[in-house]
DNA sequence: CGACTTATGATGACACATCAACAAACTGCC
DNA sequence: GGCAGTTTGTTGATGTGTCATCATAAGTCG
């Protein structure tokens, strides 16, 4: 016998399935248009990017994105071949792989994040004040941690 | 030239998206291992079962979940094999396609809508205060109503 | 050392999402 | 009525995500 939803509860999730929804939309469309990325290419690019060397271990990457291992690794398939990055042998760790973001790739975040770092701007963190921000940072920092535990169950 | 984010809007914007990725992946393997559904089948199932009659016209499926026709067309057809709609002719638009959820749709969501919603509880609402919930319907809304407008220009 | 377990990454099959193109039918204006 | 433009829904191609499975290599412990 669970306890179900009222209003207002119902309501915020609601509208935050329907924000994403709309969210991603808009910043999938914008960046493929802009760049021809798509979020995904983007997400991997940054940690690669912010990364000395621009190399990162296939499953650092994994964790920092948060993905699975079997989508990463189809993801850079498909990256590698469009020469956005390219897999290396891992030195410490013959299991491993090396991703190593290509000059190419480099140029490609370069020249997309000013655009799409001024959506975000313009859809999700404008809108909101001063004290949103505060609220927000807390309350995900918050679910971002029940989750964690959930999953360690 | 853009304005880049600071420290604060960075963490808040990077916390999101790995909030939704989790969030997304617990909710649809829970869901999946519980009823078989994914969380798109179960969007779509909940209007239906909403519905008086359990009829819905497809446009208007499709602007409620917020989803683009040629998905919802594909969405239909995969759940029609499975037995959980059927596609009914539309009276009053001969072009229209009328959408019912079947007994078997309908039981299916049924069963599995107390477990969903206990995770969506355990994993969302349960972790948030009364302020909180207050902060998030308020900022929820004022994002999709600045997304609404984004999408008139 | 040697058997067992775990970690890492790749792959094939399948479900899903997006885009462009299309056919059919409604709308409105002349 | 008739034509232009729009709306509705479907389809096929292609890119993407997930699952189960696999091969290889590390780690663990007798």
């Amino acid at each position: 016998m669970p306890r179900w939803l009222d209003d207002r509860e119902s309501r915020v999730w609601r509208a935050y399935l329907a924000l994403h929804t709309e969210l991603h939309a808009v910043l999938e469309r914008e960046l493929a248009a802009d760049s021809g990325l798509s979020l995904a290419d983007y997400a991997l690019l940054v940690p690669l990017s912010e990364s000395p060397g621009g190399v990162v271990r296939a499953r650092d990457l994994a964790v920092s994105v948060g993905w699975e291992r079997s989508r990463l690794s189809h993801h850079l398939t498909r990256m590698q071949g469009r020469g956005l990055v390219v897999r290396e042998t891992c030195p410490e760790d013959a299991r491993g792989s090396m991703v190593r973001i290509t000059p190419e790739g480099m140029a490609t975040i370069t020249a997309a994040a000013p655009s799409h770092v001024a959506t975000v701007r313009r859809t999700f963190i404008d809108p909101l004040t001063e004290a949103d921000l505060t609220a927000l940072d807390d309350i995900y920092s918050r679910l971002r941690a029940a989750l964690v535990e959930e999953s360690e169950l």
